[in-house]
DNA sequence: GCAAATTAATGATTTATTCAAG
DNA sequence: CTTGAATAAATCATTAATTTGC
């Protein structure tokens, strides 16, 4: 019952044939005025009113982003599994590697995958856990702008770039050495269903309780807890 | 010199397709992960480093912004002018206009071809002026979810939708008419150096030093001041 | 074939974040 | 630092596809 009693609206198949050239034109948030352009232009084609046109860019715009970034994101995993997998097996094998690691059961990607279940839903959680490691590596700009400190400075470390062009290039798998180990990503970013698409994918890597770094002048103190 | 000497980085065509479709898929302020990843499989494309990766979202998000504010200026004066046009036909043809105005000059409408001049590639345009006064107008759902209103119920009026589908379709230019008088968009707000653009174009128009819109239950009080 | 049951799409709402003006 | 405006993300809810058992 498309016309009389629904409740919501059924767009006929011209009607979304028209939606969609309009986006592929660029269209994406209408205004009010080209709502009702939209609208009036559409109503020849069935019944329609402005908001139907409004959450119509609204959830096409989100899901075809959501599209992309899970095309990403899954990219960008793959990426990292690849790099654990080899950074670990690099590691354990490397004979500077502490005993005291090599019994640390590579966790189940099933149930350690979220580190920071309270770096949410939001990717803009992660904000507290933002640390351009490399900002203590910019030339003469970090020293006069003061300023990139104060948001960073005692916030949570991670990694720290090698810097520019002495890093190799690797194939696919690499990516540019490190001076301090890499953990893995502390943030959930962006990966929330994304995350359950691969909870069946084994990893092998291993699991920290918590990661926390303070910097104190120039001293700076990084705790790694195992559970 | 782009590679050798060179001070600064000289993205790739590759490299900048890359960033866009991140950018394009949502990736607006990355973490040090996410700059970590991107940067190794930028890599693959030519020499850069995090910062660049971070430096170029900052930048890029800074000038989509004033992109979108500068598009945004033009079309709210662009509308503007439509609406003065608009209002000033229908005074003109009403035999209660004051013959005063009658000599008034019609624009040249030539300029008013491109129906959505914004639509363009990045177009998450026209945040200002968006108000969808359909929203005083969904059947059932507001009365009983009074939470709506009280988002919007105190907010400037602008339009009425006249309804569904008993919007007959005007040819291009039009727009479904309307049980209140149409304002244009009311807010200027973020048009700080772009409004210095156009201060030499001519306008016949009346300015309206305020206009609000009181809505307490089901009476709206609608105010226009003129200096 | 053909409905009941189940799943996937997608329209409609609600909530959280971002940005920038005051 | 607070707050208003405006999304964008998350979520809810209904419709369409489809699977399934007969």
């Amino acid at each position: 019952m498309s016309p009389a009693g629904s409740t919501r609206w059924c767009p006929t198949p011209q009607q979304l044939m028209m939606l969609d050239e309009m986006y592929r034109s660029g269209i994406r948030t209408p205004n009010a005025t080209q709502i009702q352009q939209i609208t009036s232009q559409l109503s020849l084609y069935g019944k329609i009113e402005g908001k139907n046109v409004f959450y119509w860019f609204q959830n096409h715009k989100a899901r075809d982003r959501q599209k992309l970034r899970k095309k990403l994101t899954r990219q960008l995993q793959h990426q990292q599994q690849l790099y654990h997998h080899h950074q670990l097996l690099h590691y354990l094998d490397s004979p500077t590697a502490s005993p005291a690691f090599r019994h640390l059961p590579y966790y189940n990607s099933t149930s350690s995958l979220n580190l920071f279940p309270q770096a949410g839903i939001h990717d803009e959680a992660a904000k507290q856990v933002m640390n351009y490691a490399w900002k203590f590596d910019i030339p003469e700009r970090v020293d006069k702008n003061t300023g990139m400190m104060r948001t960073y400075g005692c916030d949570w470390l991670m990694m720290v770039d090698v810097g520019p062009s002495s890093s190799p290039c690797y194939p696919m798998i690499s990516r540019p050495p490190l001076k301090t180990l890499e953990l893995f990503p502390l943030t959930a970013s962006n990966l929330k269903e994304e995350c359950n698409d691969n909870i069946n994918s084994t990893d092998s890597s291993v699991s920290l309780s918590s990661v926390s770094c303070n910097i104190t002048g120039t001293a700076a103190k990084i705790t790694l807890s195992i559970p």
